[in-house]
DNA sequence: TTCTGTCAACTAACATGCCAGTTGGAGGCG
DNA sequence: CGCCTCCAACTGGCATGTTAGTTGACAGAA
């Protein structure tokens, strides 16, 4: 079933052909538009994008190498499945980043940036008074993204997404549950108190409890998505 | 001045000509073979290497994703250059994965992991005493590799080693100071020692002093080589 | 009914032709 | 003498034709 919003998406960017239609398959695959498993026909593609087949070809590339299509030569290429184990590994590497970076930027600090991440919070708040969940969890992104940032190092929030594709992949399969958007933002909370109090091992200690209960809520994803596993 | 060598290369391996390709230039990049901000002219490689442009275009474009070649559209494709900001970026997540790593291997740490890492550093303190610093280096980054493997998750080696290509690049530019492998080998056995007593904190310290000394080692080389660095 | 051998249709991989954007230098103008 | 303009050659990006390998279904034998 092809997607026509896919053909619109790649207008509206800019740059090279191969990037818009790489990033137009990376986000498609990365919401769940195309499922885990789903064979990727070139020819299908090329013709509901309106573009030859070499650009497909290099986006179809680039995504292998992110892990995120499995292409079996001469023969084809799928969307991946999830795997158990990378899912932890993912986590592994993302709490080993994120920590590091939590307790430089709490021994850092400085006044404006603890400003910006309380402004953050108080949307987070408001957002949940809302109930406005997509909103929280673009704002919980933030949150994580800003931290990352203030380590002075600009590509290191590229780089932890760029390690935990599978994991903000698999996160869109999580069920909205009741209370857990008012649990992350106490966990929020405590990551900002030990920054302010610049207390690098309290902060890294949080940060390490809040990416921990990630990868609990999505080892249950398995059975309700057997599908979507990579059968082991 | 083309290479070669090159064309052997790709002979020798097996898989698709465009990984084949990949992993040549690859190689040939990380090793100052060719020389960063040299400009790489498709065409001229095409012909070196005996095979079409479709190829060479996909090993170009994933070493592009991979920072290793700035490609300048409709113009030009050259060799990254070093950058101070980036190589400390790369030290930072190095860091962290190690020590996160070694954290994790020494709490739970097997005696057949204490033998294998024993068995590395006995063979470490030979080379060193036949002064054979080419093998020492590869049974440095084997010492490392083994830690990073411990964690039981396969990809993680991987991924450190995807997430330090500049670093490691730029390590091929250290000459061989007098006494460094010496110094090395002591900190590895002072990794090893922490790894032993299962003492998770001790170890992590280590790891961070171990890797702190590769970045210091860096940066004169800017001094040593301006071409090799970008103007910032 | 089940296993196996064969073959046709489909796929990714590769080669090649074409086009548009960039660049650097030559030549003319101030 | 210096600067600006313009043009030609070269580059990478895209389209398309061709090849070789895989797969799955169908037919025939056990």
């Amino acid at each position: 079933m092809p997607n026509p919003t896919l053909a619109l998406y790649i207008d509206r960017l800019e740059g090279p052909l191969g990037q818009r239609i790489y990033a137009a398959l990376r986000n498609a695959i990365l919401d769940i538009t195309f499922e885990p498993g789903m064979i990727l026909r070139k020819g299908a593609l090329c013709e509901q994008l309106g573009v030859s087949r070499s650009p497909v070809s290099e986006a179809l590339g680039r995504l292998s190498s992110d892990g995120l299509v499995d292409i079996i030569p001469q023969s084809a290429t799928r969307v991946s499945q999830f795997s158990l184990v990378e899912l932890r590994e993912e986590s592994f590497l993302r709490e080993a980043v994120e920590v590091a970076a939590v307790v430089k930027v709490a021994a850092e600090r400085t006044e404006d940036q603890l400003t910006r991440l309380t402004r953050n919070l108080r949307l987070q708040e408001l957002l949940i008074d809302d109930k406005d969940f997509q909103g929280f969890f673009e704002a919980d992104v933030e949150f994580h993204e800003l931290i990352l940032g203030f380590t002075g190092f600009p590509k290191v929030v590229a780089a932890a997404g760029q390690m935990s594709l599978q994991l903000r992949r698999a996160r869109m399969l999580l069920l909205p549950e009741e209370g857990r958007p008012a649990e992350a933002l106490a966990e929020h909370h405590s990551i900002l108190n030990a920054i302010r109090a610049k207390d690098p091992a309290a902060a890294g200690q949080a940060v390490s409890m809040h990416l921990g209960q990630l990868i609990e809520r999505i080892v249950p994803l398995q059975r309700q998505h057997p599908g979507y596993f990579r059968p082991s």
